[in-house]
DNA sequence: TACGTCAAGTTCAATTTGGAACTAACAGCG
DNA sequence: CGCTGTTAGTTCCAAATTGAACTTGACGTA
């Protein structure tokens, strides 16, 4: 029952368990993992996502893939599905639908593209972009309340290293290798 | 068509639009948006997940949330069923099938925990070990991998940042307030 | 011991999800 | 032109998800 070793780059603030106010096993996930920028990314986003998306969910009876079409529109006028597909991660079935239920809303609206008559260009409704107005700022409030904890500085740094990560996502992989186990399987049941 | 107005806080590195190879609309979401935080939480946490979980799915046919019991029990042997499930966010109905499946497949053994009938404890079988321990470096070398355009000091600055925040993470609200828009509703119907 | 409250897990039912297949439209090329 | 491959969006349907109700057990109080 050793302590965990210390965990390569994990210099948090050394914690003794129980002292934080956290779960046991939150605690371990945060310092005794050797994926601790995964867990915490997703840790966090979890703990953005749960209350702010109940709350929309409670608020205007949209769903989160809803209100992504919503928000992607409001900080970006004339999108395509396609494009709010790649930057929120949600499949393209998934927004199809979401985006056919906010037009029967008149949340949105939807506009064939001259140039191309496969794609349509969507656009927030008056009404779409009151409730964006209406919700942003508790995003953004929320959003503040984590960051409050840092000083002005420290939220600079943070912004730019993530910045940089992202910046760098482009050259990771999109896969992960498998093993080749067999890497030529099929030679003796070639014929 | 201005250009966005300078993100409070986002001092990323200044990026002129198509430059980064990054999609159109995610630049605007990550250096348009004034929930830049939240916005490159998720994006991250996603670029992570998929391509890794997609290949757990594919190389063990392990959902999620069944890799995740796994994967809590391997950083923590003689977790509860609970315990996942705070520390995940999986809701516990989901990870009580995730679980049941896992004990059918002999990856995990239930026991009762003799001080508390409820609960009952849960542990790798060596199967289990053997694929957590196999599985383990893919999840360490990609995250190796998002890290790798920091500097070693870089990257212990930005582990203390978000473990800063993390601790605070306590203190923040678990839901958001409504607007109370309807403080005394029901006087006028009272009667 | 009885009783009310709360917690751990399970089951059920209704909804949501997303892979796969499909349609329609663009684009490159001989 | 026709042919091939690719892309935007939709539909279908099997499977996953999760809120709600339920079961069993713990714990406090009288």
């Amino acid at each position: 029952m050793d302590k965990p070793d210390k965990i390569p780059g994990a210099s948090g603030p050394t914690v003794e368990p129980g002292a934080t106010g956290l779960h046991p096993m939150i605690e371990v996930k945060l310092w005794g993992n050797p994926c601790w920028l995964a867990y915490r990314l997703n840790y966090l986003a979890l703990r953005y996502n749960v209350p702010l998306y109940g709350w929309v969910e409670e608020r205007y009876g949209l769903t989160r893939p809803e209100f992504v079409v919503l928000y992607s529109l409001g900080l970006q006028d004339d999108g395509l599905a396609r494009d709010i597909s790649v930057s929120s991660g949600f499949p393209k079935n998934t927004l199809s639908r979401a985006i056919s239920k906010l037009c029967a809303a008149r949340l949105i609206e939807r506009s064939e593209d001259p140039s191309d008559k496969r794609s349509q260009i969507l656009r927030l409704s008056p009404e779409g972009r009151r409730i964006f107005d209406e919700a942003l700022p508790y995003f953004v409030d929320f959003e503040k309340r984590m960051l409050a904890t840092l000083s002005p500085d420290e939220r600079d740094t943070l912004s730019r290293l993530m910045a940089k990560i992202v910046l760098d996502s482009v050259n990771w992989p999109t896969e992960i290798e498998m093993p080749e186990k067999n890497a030529v399987p099929d030679r003796d049941a070639a014929d």
